[in-house]
DNA sequence: CCTATTTACTTAGCTTAGCTAATGAATTAT
DNA sequence: ATAATTCATTAGCTAAGCTAAGTAAATAGG
């Protein structure tokens, strides 16, 4: 494991955090005006591209702890954006689906949200989106291992 | 403006905003042990790195309203890492800056959030870490143009 | 086979961080 | 002089995170 640098370690940890934060910060508004929070749109986009999950399968996923999952969906199936279905085998386990609605909220929200992008992104360069795009996927292999 | 690929814009925001919710889950309970939240550090690292600021001013950088600008910084008034003084000129106006104590705090909170993310940037190659620095200072161009 | 432990989910209760609306006080404009 | 604006705060709401504790189902051990 080369360690080549730890003033630049802190530095760049620095600013991917606060790269993160005034992400989220700014698309929050928007995601708002659709009723969908980032947490519940993260967990809906779960749901509508990987597919059904457990409660506790999907806070893992999305890392965070189980009851924090659990009122999330308990709010979504209230407004019959997910529905649930007890497993076979093991009446323990629930399995939680997007249903029509949600699936349809979620495209709308998706949209909004790179609306509240678009401005930036539009005016970007080929090399612009490139560098965000691996960036986002080195930050994802990064969150999924445990510290 | 280059309207290239819609598609991709989407997609691109999509694993942004994806990224950006799993750094700050990852990073939370590390601040957390710090008595630093992630708005609080990132408040702090504002007034150390770019000197005294008046709240709404604050605020505006942080792009958050100005009565959770206030909250955030009573409490760390309460906590002895910033300090207070009027404006001669104009009284409405509070200059704050950070504590010694707050510069302390701040610098080790700052390690603790580096060793959050110090497993996978160790492991990281120097190719890797150029996109995230790009990427980062690309995001916080981006999060800087106002809708 | 029965008890004990583990697992999946929920409930309750706390904290933090966003927001808007309303208030007080100082400044600026008419 | 008065009206409008600006800066900060307070009050009160919502959302999302946590831990601890509770219920119900499944599994393990004697």
């Amino acid at each position: 494991m080369p360690r080549e640098s730890p003033k630049r370690d802190y530095e760049l940890a620095d600013r991917i955090h606060s790269a993160a934060i005034h992400i989220l910060r700014r698309v929050r508004g928007e995601d708002r005006t659709s009723g969908l929070s980032p947490p519940r749109l993260s967990a809906l986009s779960v749901l509508v591209f990987a597919g059904p999950q457990t409660i506790s399968g999907l806070a893992q996923i999305e890392q965070v702890k189980a009851p924090t999952m659990s009122r999330l969906l308990k709010d979504m199936e209230y407004a019959g954006l997910i529905s649930r279905r007890q497993d076979r085998k093991d009446e323990r386990k629930v399995w939680i689906k997007a249903t029509k609605k949600g699936e349809r909220l979620m495209w709308r929200a998706r949209e909004r949200r790179v609306r509240a992008l678009a401005n930036a992104l539009k005016e970007m360069s080929k090399e612009d989106r490139k560098i965000l795009c691996q960036a986002a996927r080195l930050i994802e292999t990064m969150a999924r291992i445990d510290s």
